[in-house]
RNA sequence: GGAGAGUUGGCAGAGUGGUAAUGCAACGGACUCGAAAUCCGUCGAACCGGCUAAUACCGGCGCACGAGUUCGAAUCUCGUACUCUCCUCCA
């Protein structure tokens, strides 16, 4: 949620940052004039109040002297219906203003560029060497299925489309990946969790999703109760503070989780359609902070550098980009991607997205810390994905393929997977 | 799933129709070389509006949340959420 003082205080900066993130100026205006209105209707309905609490108290005084009060009671009935009157209007004009600013994203950050075109994210660096080979690399999927250790066709027989068995090594690679994420996070000061993969309407809109991304998610309707499978652990580890005052002496707080992540990936039919890239379920160890809002940009790149060093270790070859404003998230002020490469895609693909959501979490969610004059304030939220478990284990089949189509363990899993060094065909 | 009890400020805890006691904590001051103790005073979350140089002042709101009755609701009515206890069920 965006602070509506700050439209009122600088409305064409406002429609300029919002510009770059495809919000027509109108928008602005148009909840600008609500504004003006929800603070005239304020103004006279409190001051009808303030004069009902007075003549209240007189009437009480009246009474306890046994004197006769009719009159005041009979003006504050006609004050009580235009208080009731006036609420009723300041009700729906708040509701209008709340429709519209729910919608709003966040404000990019002044070094994003500032395109709706995804073409202009910006490339930061890249590591490691892509790797070279004398045969031609096969997609992961292919590998998986030659090896027996994905099965997507059974999958799709008993779910649909969009998910899989990993068998026998294939599974266990899948765990020793996030297993060793976990533990390097770990070693890092987070905070491990286990969160709940079922959340309620308020934590969806706390995090942002709702109310305009609904049929993104899959939702559960039980007695009247509506539930969604977490899209991310974001969600529930952002929410864990939900309504909260922060200790501020704990901040930066720094948590991490492994979970499911189920998405109904509408409007993304026909891409990357086979293999592990796009699923309805997958992995993903999640990394989210809570801190100080002089302190995010630097928290931000702890976090960009904590996903990289997974895939340092694990020797894959990545860039780290900055999405152009138009390609960020709706509750992110800047998106640092990772994307790891993959040789039969012959390109990078996605595998961490990180992102600071600067004030734009904790207003919804209202999360905040006491400053040093003890006031509240809003924290600021940082989330990242450290990392995508089935991206990983795709990126690692086809990068540490070999001719004979068996695929060689990274040397940081070799522990995690028991000693075993290659997989070959079962 | 069934029955009962509860939800008031940072914490404890009164308040059953007249507009949130009291204690602890916190903050300021006095005393003191300093501290403790004591004494005096201030402060009741968060939020919104007005006026501002202002974290000053004025007002609104505010007793889990939402709706209702009333001139007036922490208090009465209805609904919802959560917590606790007991029973039932269950990994």
């Amino acid at each position: 949620m965006l602070d509506i003082k700050l439209l009122r205080q600088k409305p064409d900066w406002a429609k300029a940052k919002l510009a770059a993130r495809g919000v027509k100026a109108e928008k602005i205006d148009e909840v600008l004039a609500l504004d003006e209105q929800r603070r005239t209707i304020i103004q006279e309905t409190e001051g009808l109040k303030a004069k009902r609490n007075t003549v209240s108290d007189e009437i009480a005084k009246a009474k306890r002297a046994k004197e006769d009060a009719t009159e005041q009671i009979k003006a504050m009935r006609e004050v009580g219906q235009q208080v009731g009157k006036l609420d009723g209007q300041l009700k729906q004009v708040s509701e209008q203003i709340k429709q519209i600013l729910e919608r709003l994203p966040n404000f990019p950050a002044d070094d994003v560029p500032m395109s709706l075109n995804e073409d202009d994210s910006r490339e930061e660096y890249k590591w490691g060497t892509i790797p070279t080979f004398d045969f031609k690399p096969k997609a992961h999927f292919e590998i998986g299925e030659d090896l027996g250790i994905l099965d997507f066709e059974r999958a799709a027989k008993v779910s649909g489309a969009r998910f899989v068995y990993y068998i026998g090594a294939g599974a266990r690679l899948e765990r020793a990946v996030y297993n060793f994420f976990l533990d390097e996070h770990y070693k890092e000061g987070y905070t491990e969790m286990i969160t709940p993969y079922l959340v309620n309407d308020d934590s969806m809109y706390g995090t942002g999703q709702f109310p305009k991304f609904t049929e993104d998610v899959y939702s559960i309707t039980n007695d009247d109760q509506n539930m969604t499978l977490i899209p991310t652990a974001e969600v529930p580890l952002v929410n864990f503070h939900r309504g909260e005052i922060i200790d501020a002496a704990k901040l930066p707080e720094s948590f991490t989780a492994l979970s499911p992540a189920f998405r109904s990936e509408a409007g993304s039919a026909g891409r990357d359609t086979r293999g592990l890239i796009r699923m309805h379920q997958f992995n993903k160890v999640e990394m989210v902070k809570f801190c100080k809002p002089e302190d995010s940009w630097h928290e931000l790149d702890n976090l960009v550098h904590d996903a990289e060093d997974l895939l340092q270790k694990l020797g894959l070859a990545y860039h780290v980009i900055t999405l152009a404003s138009g390609d960020a998230s709706f509750t992110s002020a800047k998106t640092n991607d990772l994307e790891v490469w993959l040789p039969a895609q012959d390109r990078y693909r996605e595998i961490s997205s990180c992102s600071n959501c600067t004030d734009f979490q904790a207003r919804r969610a209202g999360i905040k810390y006491r400053d040093d004059n003890g006031k509240p304030q809003f924290v600021h939220t940082l989330n990242g994905s450290g990392l995508a478990v089935g991206r990983a284990v795709a990126a690692i089949l086809e990068n540490y393929q070999n001719a004979d189509g068996s695929v060689t363990i990274p040397d940081v899993l070799v522990p995690y997977m028991g000693g075993q060094t290659v997989i070959t065909k079962a």
